[in-house]
DNA sequence: AGCATTGTTTCACA
DNA sequence: TTGTGAAACAATGC
């Protein structure tokens, strides 16, 4: 599920819930999920120390450690949460997921903890374990930030080449945040062919496209996140434009599935 | 069983 | 250089 809205509210979580909080220990024994690290060596980083903001650009968040510490990176990958836990393992925020049919203190797929000096956590919750903890995150590759970036910026950073639009709105070092459910209804909304030549879309089609990248991310930003889209419903087989009732067609585009409706977004322009 | 999956990285290749 | 596609990573769900 994590697309910038929902990495969005994880990074709200951490605000609330561990900032101030002096850390104690730390569980960085998966070593897939805090790759390219040895175990112990991001515990060694961050024991005694507490964490005093964090931040977040596109789907890459990261916290400060105070005086001369380290940035501790969390990218949460396809499955990753935050949750924030009490000392005896029932969550106090973050924890949607967390919820389903789990006792307090199991945590079975939590792959790196931060224990506190009072006793309570801050976990990584990650079935698929594609997510990642790192030290010093290279954030500084990622492009402009999806929620913030400018009409400008927008035709400078994505709208060149020859590649599909689509990929070009998925490459994180050109605009930061943007996943396969966002960039479907982004490109629905802006009724533009997701396989249409970047460098070809006119100055019109280019605003319409900036102006949608903005309104999409802000309405799932303000409405729960990515599976709150509207397009979301219709991404299956046999379901139909809900603005002109022609049918969804699907196929790959930038090497994921992709759904556009058949006559709003013709491959020319 | 076999297919799909919201993400990223790497590689072979054109 | 630019871009594509596939594979890998790991695990779950239909």
């Amino acid at each position: 599920m994590p697309e910038l809205p929902e990495v969005e509210s994880a990074r709200a979580v951490v605000e609330r819930g561990a900032l101030g909080r002096r850390i104690a220990d730390v569980d960085d024994a998966d070593t897939y999920v805090c790759r390219p690290h040895r175990p112990g060596e991001i515990r060694d980083a961050l024991v005694g120390r507490t964490l005093t903001g964090v931040h977040r650009r596109g789907k890459s968040m990261w916290c400060d450690t105070g005086d001369g510490g380290p940035e501790l990176g969390v990218h949460l990958g396809m499955s990753g949460k935050i949750v924030i836990a009490d000392p005896d393992g029932t969550e106090t925020d973050g924890g949607d997921y967390w919820r389903r049919g789990r006792e307090p203190g199991d945590h079975r797929f939590a792959r790196f903890a931060l224990t506190f000096d009072d006793g309570g956590w801050l976990l990584l919750v990650d079935p698929r374990r594609l997510g990642r903890v790192r030290l010093d995150p290279p954030v500084d590759e990622l492009g402009p930030d999806a929620a913030d970036i400018t009409a400008a910026r927008f035709r400078d950073a994505v709208l060149k080449g020859t590649a599909p639009i689509k990929a070009r709105l998925l490459d994180q070092q050109a605009i930061a945040g943007i996943g396969n459910l966002l960039a479907d209804d982004i490109l629905w909304a802006a009724r533009i062919h997701p396989a249409r030549p970047a460098g070809d879309l006119s100055r019109p089609e280019s605003d319409r496209l900036h102006r949608a990248v903005r309104r999409e991310i802000r309405t799932a930003l303000n409405d729960g996140g990515v599976h709150t889209l509207p397009l979301i419903p219709y991404r299956k087989d046999g379901a139909r434009c809900p603005r002109d009732d022609a049918a969804m067609a699907h196929g790959m585009v930038g090497g994921r599935t992709t759904w556009w409706c058949e006559k709003e977004q013709p491959p020319q322009a």
